[in-house]
DNA sequence: GATGAATGAGCGTTCATTCAT
DNA sequence: CATGAATGAACGCTCATTCAT
């Protein structure tokens, strides 16, 4: 197995535990049996466990924006665009429940709290799209005239409550159902 | 120390510990330093510390349910009636910051899967006034027509999401913002 | 409830609770529970626990001698006497299943084996009338020329065993089983 | 130290703990201090406590049905065979008093219970060899016709008591004393 | 490099004992 | 006197991390 492989392996294994048991149900033990390594192994990967969640972290962002910007068009309408990445999320996060199981956890603990400290407060390179999609829509008097970050609650906001809610059994997102909740995200943030 | 003051001393000990460190952060021997208290004597109140934090969050739960229903009149319109039920889960999270931190903490762990699906169609806050509100509203075509969970999402997400980005400092929902952010919550459900 | 009651209950209360769940089984907690007094109240009474279950054997211990000296006739063969004795103590044993669990206990634990180091020369169950019997046996060349404590061995050494396998259901212990029994103890240790 | 020696040293250190001070005075800190481990090793040997004590006394049980077969001799009759293993085990009794001790509070717990019911008609120090022995001289009317249980009980329940007693220091079993007591078993239980 | 046996601090929990009421 | 709430040391056990092989 190459050195990139088992880094992925690594990862992936994390990746099941946390989001099918919690933190507590992913200790480096189990992680590594499900990787197929040894435990000290991962220690040559990852400085220690908080390291090696933070950078599992980092990389399933960055997959995340990748499938945002994917069949995304510069010459649509802004409400053409946002329902685009809205829906481009939402299919996401359903198609992949693991991620965002394993998002949820994260961005609902104190590692969380860090990483959103440390975007919105810094430059916030990371979720440009939707920052700019909105700020344009701001700019152009298409959207509210409210803070970014109140725009972004109102959209991002019920996505992942209703990306939850699908994960967990308690409703069926269909295609339809998926273009009613982001028209009714629109619905929440156009003039 | 009164009995029943010592028991609230534990139950606070625990909201702040979790709030501010999560489940990781919060064992018994900081518990109960925290709370002036031995270890042992925790169980004397709380079976075991799964019943503790249940116990804290079924208090907190129905000390935000009591706030929700402050002020509520049944014979205004059911706008009015969301605005205000809205207005009051906003300003009761802002005042409240740790019992914020510790029910997002709680609803995103087992405990909070397990409460979620015991009540079956409940979403991120398990509320029922806001259910029935919704309820009534689709069934008076005041509202569109989704599902509940949806319609939940589509209000409880944001009004979580800018709660903590209030609490973690990023924006200032002062009364004008909270009005706003409540009416984009309508304008996003209403047909 | 007079004084010596408490005493009597507390002790009884110890006596059930070991002989059902054995020491571990036995906090002082259930204990006090279970004789009807409060827990400190135990203290008044016993030092400590190992006090407390000291007391329980002495008193269980004296109680034995009792029985064995009921009925016993001095003007009898020595034969006569063993068995009356014998068959009195695995009457006794059976009849009082709770005071035999609580004595193996108690012997088979350190407590047990001060006991008898305490009284030096004595067995399983330290018993001056089985001895002066023996004694007599062996001065008179009707019992065979071993040590005493081995004579007691081959005498006290079946009947305790015996009468565990009788409360545990592994044998029903009937008259004529029982006069078998001492009878091949007798046999064991005759000339 | 090789991984066997390791499971060898715990095993030794728990027999010796609980031979000495019984089960309460063998936590697993003070085993692993003795074995000369760390406790977490413990249970990389040992699922848990109740384990580490059940497989010692599974390995104590063979050894002595080991010790009781060596010089066995199938072409003697049943007294002799019956002498022999008599004595064989009360050799090994008082070669190894920490083996005796902890078979002791072994079969007087909890554990020993469920051990004997498990074999259902065994006493004491359930045997198969001694059991067989005495159904043959049932069989040939050469031993009383008594149940099982209690033939066992009037053998190994003496050599039980003997031992302890030599163990503790009240007698001193030398070979003479020894070939007397087995002889008065027999004695016992011959028609 | 890769391993996994070994570690020990830290966890949740119990319970003999004390002492204010 | 009697109480039972309070205590904290001690328990069995887990797991992130290290290091000899």
């Amino acid at each position: 197995m190459a050195t990139s492989e088992k880094r992925q392996e690594i990862l992936h294994a994390a990746l099941e535990l946390i989001a099918e048991h919690g933190f507590h149900g992913a200790p480096i033990a189990s992680i590594a049996d499900r990787a197929g390594v040894g435990a000290g192994t991962i220690y040559r990967y990852f400085e220690n466990k908080d390291v090696l969640i933070t950078e599992l972290f980092r990389e399933l962002h960055d997959k995340i924006q990748m499938a945002l910007l994917e069949g995304y068009k510069t010459d649509r309408s802004l409400r053409e665009q946002f329902l685009h990445v809205s829906t481009a999320l939402l299919r996401y996060l359903i198609a992949n429940p693991l991620d965002f199981r394993f998002l949820e956890q994260y961005l609902n603990s104190p590692y969380g709290v860090a990483f959103r400290r440390g975007r919105l407060l810094g430059t916030g390179d990371d979720n440009d799209l939707f920052r700019m999609l909105l700020e344009d829509g701001v700019a152009r008097q298409i959207v509210k005239d409210l803070p970014l970050v109140v725009l972004c609650a109102l959209t991002i906001g019920p996505l992942l409550a209703v990306s939850r809610d699908h994960i967990l059994g308690f409703i069926d997102l269909d295609n339809a159902l998926i273009m009613q909740t982001v028209q009714a995200c629109w619905d929440g943030i156009k003039r």
